[in-house]
RNA sequence: GUGCGAUUAGUUCAGUUGGUAGAGCACCAGAUUGUGGUUCUGGGUGUCGUGGGUUCGAGCCCCACAUCGCACC
């Protein structure tokens, strides 16, 4: 797997490259639609391919090691085949769903322990065996097992958890080396960068993670309850210190603006859920705004959801009709609005590396911001 | 026709010895950042069926009427 960087925008710090696997080219920056279980939810792959454009899905290492399990995705070749998308996939190491969702669990040096929140059984994730199941799963790009500290976390605490995360990334490093891909095609893994909101600590994690770094790394622990002044100021941090070669993905980010500050800061890779977990309640981005689709003041407006959408569901649908279909409970909401943000999503990054190649991003970026933020 | 019961928010229903009304759902808004199609937060939107009466004061007590339900002729 290679990363090529292409350009450079001239008044910032924003870049576009090429990352090459064995499924394909993936052009950053890139928005990575996050398909938990195996499945972006509500979205044929026929639409995420060619009316979205997704070059790269996630998939979710503590959900499918969960369900369907590892027997089922061995047998079935890997995730790719199980669940038929022949582009890359990044899977996350399942590190922060098991803080955020497992009610009952525990963190020693070994590992984590934790208790499933289907069924309520046992497990324990290990960086040696959380290398073993995303082999198993087959994801191009493979995630560490870090601890995703909380944004409001004090320095101590913050510290320590640095510490059990880099402890626990040499051991992913080690067995990642020692164990060979399943299926017949490269993986790669990018450790992640924490230290909360603390700059030294911020440094110190981005030195460490870049010896274990072979063509990305990964900025986690933000977006998780500190200002979004402090997220900025971090990525600003990291990014002095990783080499222009290394493809840098931003975990969880996040809105269309923090997209494009990231990106301005040389971001290249972003993952979230907020186009589609938005969409499911009701609420679509677009160049001039956010809507809530469940306003009653959309109740009678039959103009096209989107004018300056790219999506066929922006020209297809009326707002009016929309609204009826969430007020109705209609699951074609879901999935039409879900159509929507993530056409909108991979046409922010489209239209960025556009404007990189061209030279006048920074620029470009001022424009389209202030708009972005808006309520429609 | 007679008897009994019911009538309170959009809806299903609470409402104490009489002190001008509440809950769930719905609805109206807001939140959501490495996804449990979730979850959370805020908002009461009312001629208490109608008309009289008793009372300082009635959703509540009394009378008549209306409508609905049940039972019986």
């Amino acid at each position: 797997m290679k990363f090529t960087l292409l350009h450079k925008d001239p008044a910032s710090r924003a870049r576009c490259g090429l990352l090459e696997t064995d499924h394909g080219p993936v052009r950053t920056p890139i928005f990575m639609p996050v398909g938990t279980v195996g499945s972006v939810k509500g979205v044929f792959h026929r639409d995420l391919k060619e009316d979205i454009k997704a070059e790269i899905i996630l998939g979710n290492t503590y959900h499918l090691y969960l369900r369907p399990g590892l027997g089922i995705l061995r047998q079935a070749g890997g995730l790719h085949k199980f669940e038929s998308w022949d582009r890359p996939i990044l899977t996350d190491s399942g590190g922060f769903q098991v803080f955020s969702l497992s009610g009952i669990r525990k963190l020693t040096p070994e590992g984590v322990k934790f208790q499933s929140h289907i069924d309520g059984s046992r497990h324990i994730f290990t960086p040696e065996n959380n290398v073993d199941t995303q082999r198993v799963i087959g994801s191009d790009i493979m995630m560490a097992l870090d601890e995703c500290c909380p944004g409001d976390a004090d320095y101590r605490y913050a510290e320590k958890s640095l510490v059990l995360t880099q402890g626990w990334l040499e051991r992913y490093a080690a067995r990642f080396r020692e164990t060979e891909p399943l299926y017949g095609y490269e993986q790669t893994f990018f450790p992640i960068i924490q230290g909360c909101i603390y700059p030294e600590l911020r440094k110190r994690a981005t030195e460490h993670a870049l010896q274990f770094s072979e063509v990305g790394i990964a900025i986690g622990g933000l977006a998780v309850g500190e200002p979004v002044d402090k997220m900025y100021e971090m990525i600003e941090i990291v990014n002095d210190i990783i080499p222009e070669d290394k493809a840098r993905y931003l975990m969880g980010v996040g809105t269309p603006v923090n997209i494009l500050e990231a990106i301005e800061r040389g971001v290249d890779m972003f993952d979230c859920v907020m186009p589609t977990r938005n969409a499911r309640n009701g609420m679509l981005f677009t160049w001039n705004g956010c809507m809530n689709m469940r306003n009653a003041k959309w109740e009678d407006d039959f103009s096209p959801i989107d004018p300056e959408g790219t999506s066929f569901v922006d020209r297809e649908y009326s707002r009016a009709y929309l609204r009826h279909l969430f007020v109705s409970g209609e699951m074609m909401a879901a999935m039409i609005a879900s159509e929507h943000n993530l056409a909108f999503y991979l046409e922010i990054v489209r239209r960025s590396r556009e404007h990189i190649e061209k030279g006048d991003f920074a620029e470009w970026k001022a424009s389209v911001v202030p708009k972005l933020g808006q309520r429609l």
